[in-house]
DNA sequence: ATAGGGTTAATT
DNA sequence: AATTAACCCTAT
């Protein structure tokens, strides 16, 4: 009776985000469980993570002064067929990123009219990189995250697997792949676009092979929609894709293309 | 156990 | 009154 609403505070919401940083969005009871958040998310179940996550999705996608497309109102069966089923993605992290860019980072002249959510997403790779070489699973949730790809855990098993040999670390392997499986699922536009396409068909093709690249399919086409969003997107996978070639850290490309 | 839908409470 | 955020219920 004397509960009104236990607001989530700044600590609980950070553990959620690690959280599905690390272990990727969908695993609440794994992120509720785990030893590193338990404490902070005592009091919280994977149902309310996940409400939580839903919620901050959509406070995300709709917070860029875009157009207020309004319509949950189920008043209105007539007329009205269809508004627009614009899928919403990118929670990407709420981090304090305004202030003042004193400079920028190193290169993308196109960070210009965007915000480039991926540039966050690409600080916060950069700063978890660590010396022993980031986790194959955290660079798989972030794609998971950052275009709502499907990956199952049994991938990131696998590819955790051969991540163990030493000799994983070849110069350049994967970069002549190509392996444009894929390339006809939608138009490409830009250069960059076959790289990161290439990439994630290979990921997808990798593991998903059956019913999951359906979802990816129509996945795809969703995101083909949107212009702005994919060309800023796939220019985050580009840039991980290149850093993974050059030998920086283990990739999930060249694991992937291992088990090819 | 997770995803989605719907409801209630608090804030503006 | 409208929006947001937490909570609850149901289906898969």
């Amino acid at each position: 009776m004397g509960a009104p609403k236990q607001k989530w505070t700044s600590e609980e919401e950070e553990a959620l985000r690690r959280g599905v940083l690390k272990h990727g969005a969908g695993k609440w009871r794994t992120i509720q469980k785990d030893p590193e958040f338990s404490p902070v998310l005592s009091s919280r179940s994977n149902i309310d993570l996940k409400d939580k996550w839903r919620n901050l999705s959509f406070s995300a996608s709709g917070l860029g002064s875009r157009d207020k497309q309004r319509v949950p109102r189920p008043k209105a069966p007539s007329s009205s067929p269809s508004p627009s089923p614009q899928l919403l993605l990118l929670p990407a992290t709420n981090n304090v990123a305004e202030a003042s860019p004193p400079e920028d980072c190193e290169k993308s002249p196109q960070d210009d009219k965007t915000p480039s959510p991926n540039s966050m997403i690409l600080e916060a790779l950069g700063e978890l990189k660590e010396p022993n070489g980031s986790e194959v699973t955290t660079i798989c949730n972030f794609i998971e995250i950052d275009k709502s790809y499907k990956l199952t855990d049994s991938y990131a098993k696998r590819a955790l697997a051969p991540m163990k040999d030493p000799s994983l670390k070849k110069k350049d392997s994967a970069k002549s792949s190509k392996a444009a499986k894929g390339q006809g699922l939608f138009t490409a536009a830009s250069p960059a676009l076959g790289a990161a396409e290439a990439a994630a068909t290979k990921v997808a093709d990798a593991e998903a092979k059956s019913h999951l690249a359906n979802e990816h399919m129509m996945e795809v086409e969703r995101i083909g929609k949107m212009a702005e969003e994919t060309e800023s997107l796939l220019e985050l996978a580009s840039e991980l894709y290149e850093r993974c070639s050059r030998g920086e850290v283990l990739t999930i490309l060249q694991v992937a293309h291992r088990e090819f």
